[in-house]
DNA sequence: AAAACTTGTTTGCGATCGCTTACAATAGGG
DNA sequence: CCCTATTGTAAGCGATCGCAAACAAGTTTT
């Protein structure tokens, strides 16, 4: 998946989040942060600040990579061939990154922050 | 490269901008900020504002990728083997990101933001 | 060497962020 | 249907950001 927009890297946290069984609150406290602030990213928010968002991203192992895209007739990049493939949302729910589900999910309690 | 940290990005944008022939006036003025904005984001600023931030990758033609690595035994990935190589640094200057240089560098002149 | 250019750093301030708290809306299960 | 859990949103405020302007320091060019 390429990141172009505060949305793409909203959006993947998100599907990633939930398929992992994990609430808003539990990655705002796992981040250090207000829920709030994990709804705002999620849903886009430009201004987010790249620690957070790195973190955020180290929390649920995305890992980001960098690639020069250095001439104008190569600008739309193959997806890299790759035995790690890209994150496409779509297929977070299907391909089930959901192994720590029981882990992850604690036990039902009304708990607001 | 890989994306972990702040400083990463920073150093990247950097390296990117000097190999094209840029200074970071150019770049703000790309980008729509001041100098002192690249200055602080490139040397790793946490707090950067990712709207800026993958704005600042756009206009230096870095693509930015998602992956999972949803392993523990997989933590460290292999670089995805692509006819479009990771960028590294070290790496930037010596293959030459500087078609532009010459298209790049306005006329010397003295001016200060 | 001097001049020009570039980068690093600082100060003070208006603009904006991230927070808490709370309510509205939505989703899921019995 | 009801109930619970989760997400979306808003208000007000202290904390922080990004700015312009300027100077210091470093680098490159003449």
């Amino acid at each position: 998946m390429f990141i172009r927009r505060p949305a793409d890297i909203g959006d993947l946290v998100r599907a990633t989040r939930q398929a992992r069984g994990l609430n808003q609150q539990d990655l705002a406290d796992r981040l250090g942060v207000s829920r709030w602030w994990v709804n705002e990213f999620e849903g886009g928010k430009p201004t987010a600040r790249l620690d957070l968002v790195l973190r955020a991203l180290n929390e649920l192992q995305i890992t980001l990579a960098a690639y020069a895209g250095d001439d104008a007739e190569t600008a739309a990049p193959a997806p890299p061939a790759s035995s790690r493939s890209p994150i496409d949302i779509d297929d977070i729910a299907d391909r089930g990154l959901a192994p720590r589900t029981e882990a992850a999910r604690p036990a039902r309690k009304r708990r607001r922050r």
